[in-house]
DNA sequence: AAAAAAG
């Protein structure tokens, strides 16, 4: 059998390999890493869980150690789609590069060019980067890549999806032709195929199955649901307490304005929750991360921006709040758990309006995912009967006083109200605020339109508008238009 | 019906 030390990688990267508990190389890392220290183009073909960065990682860093170090000049420039992925890949290159003096530069968006800066100056070997960021440095001039040898384009498929192709176009120019190319893509739709083709020269192509452990070790079912968001908040947050073997779930939403509502929602159930999306500042998404790694977080909210490529080990469930719109990112998302041969567990609450993408997934995944409770049409007739569990403290909940990692503030939470007072309690609510904002006349505000995802600025934090956030959370939609007049059995919809 | 990435 082929191991490690089969592949021709250098003493020092092999011990840091062996120092990390690995002896035998997945497919991917078999069939790239030769070809790749041979000096050949790679086209792989492998999706996250394979193994695939430390394809790349392992080889390059075994190169970086023949050619000599260039005063400031990066040798080997990498690009991925997300910033979460490119700090990953900085870390791989931390953990198998710590025989090596490698300065490493992590190019990203979102933080501060300063430290970017510093480190550019001092000279970095290795850059990490999305493109964005990259070429905002190469546009002030701070940054020269005409000493970059190797050349990776990792997640190509994503890439494109994102619109970066334009973007990479423009790296590639600026980089040596001579230079060796590594070019990852999950997928080879004909586009892929087109660019791999321009960017590639006789390439050696590795192509491995998907890991088969994402439909054989995870268990799914469908949830019917009606698709008001507190319903399906409702049907959720019994869903994960039903779960005796949860230790720790990712929740996808589709929208990132949905993620901010699922998050304020389950955080205000007492459950340790972080979110994860686009438009939270990057600390923020970095914190939220590395908490919920640590399990310092049980559920983490997220957007696709963590359905495919984060390595977080080890999660037990995946919730789809939303069934994804597009049928691979249902793969993707479920593939976050049952991972490395593991059991897992997948719920996709659906409701009437999504049949159409359920086909497509099922359609996709060749196979029928069965139903948990009976399927839509043996649902029960809208809320009618239906108690919506309320109520402060949840078992999934640990300490209420968590706020590390949120970027707003801790408060005291409204958890003592009862089930009795809380209708009324709302409608005062909403009066109240109604009067405060001193605008009898504008329309009652949508919930939605409140909960909006980006992070509020660090000095907003008047009291009335903070009620605002608070207010809508779990109580179903405000109706539209009613001005002041908005009867008050009517604020209560869904409850009745 | 979306998300992601440069500010």
């Amino acid at each position: 059998m082929t191991t490690f030390a089969d592949l021709g990688l250098s003493p020092k990267v092999l011990s840091a390999v062996t120092d990390a508990g690995y002896t035998i190389p997945t497919p991917i890392q078999a069939g790239a890493i030769p070809p790749a220290l041979a000096r050949r183009d790679i086209l792989g073909i492998a999706q996250t869980g394979t193994g695939k960065t430390a394809s790349f990682v392992l080889p390059m860093l075994t190169l970086l150690e023949k050619g000599r170090a260039r005063a400031r000049m990066p040798r080997t420039l990498i690009l991925e789609p997300t910033r979460e992925l490119a700090a990953q890949v900085a870390e791989n290159f931390e953990k198998y590069g710590k025989n090596h003096k490698l300065n490493v530069a992590l190019l990203i968006g979102g933080v501060s060019f300063d430290e970017q800066d510093r480190k550019l100056e001092r000279g970095a070997d290795v850059l990490i980067c999305t493109p964005g960021r990259l070429l905002d440095h190469t546009e002030r001039g701070k940054l020269l890549m005409t000493g970059v040898e190797i050349l990776v384009i990792d997640e190509a498929d994503r890439m494109l999806d994102m619109g970066f192709i334009p973007d990479i176009e423009r790296i590639a120019k600026l980089i040596p032709f001579t230079r060796q190319t590594l070019f990852f893509s999950a997928t080879m739709p004909p586009e892929i195929q087109k660019l791999a083709d321009r960017f590639l020269q006789n390439p050696e192509r590795i192509e491995v199955a998907p890991p088969s452990s994402t439909a054989k070790t995870v268990t799914q079912r469908l949830v019917a649901t009606h698709s008001k968001d507190y319903e399906k908040r409702s049907v959720l947050r019994d869903l994960i307490r039903a779960q005796d073997d949860l230790k720790n779930a990712i929740i996808f939403c589709n929208r990132k304005v949905d993620v901010a509502d699922l998050f304020r929602s389950l955080d205000r159930h007492g459950f340790s929750v972080g979110a994860l999306h686009g438009d939270m500042d990057q600390r923020a998404r970095t914190t939220m991360l590395a908490n919920f790694k640590e399990n310092k977080l049980t559920l983490l909210v997220a957007s696709d921006v963590a359905a495919r490529g984060l390595d977080i080990p080890d999660v037990s469930h995946v919730f789809n709040f939303d069934v994804p719109i597009h049928a691979e990112d249902y793969v993707h998302r479920i593939g976050r758990t049952g991972r490395a041969g593991r059991s897992g567990a997948a719920f996709t609450l659906v409701s009437k309006r999504d049949g159409k993408f359920v086909d497509a997934i099922e359609k996709l995944i060749d196979q029928k995912i069965e139903w948990l409770n009976g399927d839509i049409d043996a649902l029960p007739p809208q809320a009618e009967s239906e108690e919506r569990p309320r109520g402060g403290r949840e078992r999934g909940g640990r300490d209420r006083d968590r706020s590390r990692g949120r970027n707003t503030r801790g408060e005291p939470r409204a958890e003592t109200r009862t089930e009795t007072s809380e209708a009324q309690e709302k409608v005062e609510a909403v009066k109240a605020e109604r009067k405060t904002e001193g605008r009898p006349q504008a329309p009652a505000r949508n919930p939605r339109a409140a909960n909006h995802a980006a992070p509020r600025p660090a000095n907003d934090d008047s009291r009335d508008r903070r009620s605002r956030y608070r207010r809508d959370d779990d109580d179903g939609p405000t109706p539209l238009g009613f001005g002041d007049e908005v009867p008050a059995f009517m604020l209560i919809a869904g409850k009745a």
